[in-house]
DNA sequence: ACCTGAACACCGTTCAAGT
DNA sequence: ACCTGAACACCGTTCAAGT
């Protein structure tokens, strides 16, 4: 079937570069690898991403969204956790990946893709939170809980602190939330 | 006195470029201003810049230490006002700074000078957050707390909200702080 | 001591040209 | 459709030269 082998190859090409581009993105970080080194790891040439991606923000975008769809997967596994245990997993999971969430609220200011992506991401984020929380919590609470809850777990992701005090701010995080019903 | 006059002069223009950035920096972001647009902005050649600081971050760092010096003057008149109401000032005094935040969250994994200001002002804002927690509270619920704070603050200034939303956070936040007693 | 203009190495991006 | 090499406009930074 030769109508599916072109496709078949450009989503391999892309893939490499995408993968190529996240070693690096997470190794020294977004604006510290030029679009030639992400080229030679993937085997091109730096204009050749221009053909598979708008710009470098785009690339960018394509890595946050295997890193996350990743993740999310992982996450469904946690389903008997309590809300602690989960928050430290995902502060353990995402580790290494402060890099990332600083890159993205900085471009966020320049790139509408990266933006529309943080937009997005804070909205799942938000509802996968919310899901978290007791189920008879007023709505004014529980989405000012959530607010509290997505900064506290980037701000250990982007600020990285041993595992021992971070567990110890989750638990008194948690704490807080549960003494509120 | 002669003696007097050069560095005198030297601190004047010193001053130019830092508010020139300042200025900059907070309208369009530190990564969207060249040093060139700076330098015209404060009447010299980007390369003078070169003899006032050693990089473009440390002319960052400059910018930096004004905005906060200036912020923690402002800061003393509020000793009356309680937890709450201090959070809400920060945010409200800070608005327009996420810029900044962001910036040296970013910069920070690239330069040793705007890491040192950053762990620097860390310290600091730790030291004067935990000033506001009750005396008795135990050591590691009061630095839990102090960083939980820390990051909803941050938090509040990168991703704004309107201010009651604002303020509900921090609310929520307090109340979950003053109910761990 | 202070400031400049020219130059350097690099960057993301564009484009005409190839297959 | 896919990929390249050459070129563009810009960037932070360096440096030899001026005052």
């Amino acid at each position: 079937m030769p109508r599916n082998r072109r496709p078949r190859q450009r989503e391999e090409k892309r893939e490499e570069i995408v993968s190529a581009a996240r070693i690096l993105f997470l190794e020294r970080g977004y604006e510290e690898v030029s679009l030639a080194r992400i080229a030679s790891a993937a085997g091109v040439t730096s204009t050749t991403i221009y053909w598979y991606f708008t710009d470098k923000d785009e690339l960018l975008v394509a890595v946050l969204d295997v890193v996350l769809a990743e993740s999310l997967q992982r996450w469904t596994d946690l389903a008997e956790l309590d809300l602690a245990d989960k928050l430290v997993w995902v502060t353990a999971e995402l580790k290494g990946m402060g890099r990332l969430v600083d890159t993205v609220h900085n471009r966020r200011l320049s790139s509408r893709a990266v933006d529309t992506w943080h937009e997005n991401f804070h909205s799942m984020a938000d509802a996968l939170t919310r899901a978290e929380l007791p189920a008879d919590m007023p709505t004014t609470d529980a989405e000012a809980h959530c607010q509290i809850i997505t900064f506290v777990v980037e701000g250990l992701l982007t600020h990285d602190h041993d595992p021992a005090t971070a567990r110890s701010i989750i638990d008194t995080l948690v704490q807080g939330i549960v003494r509120s019903q």
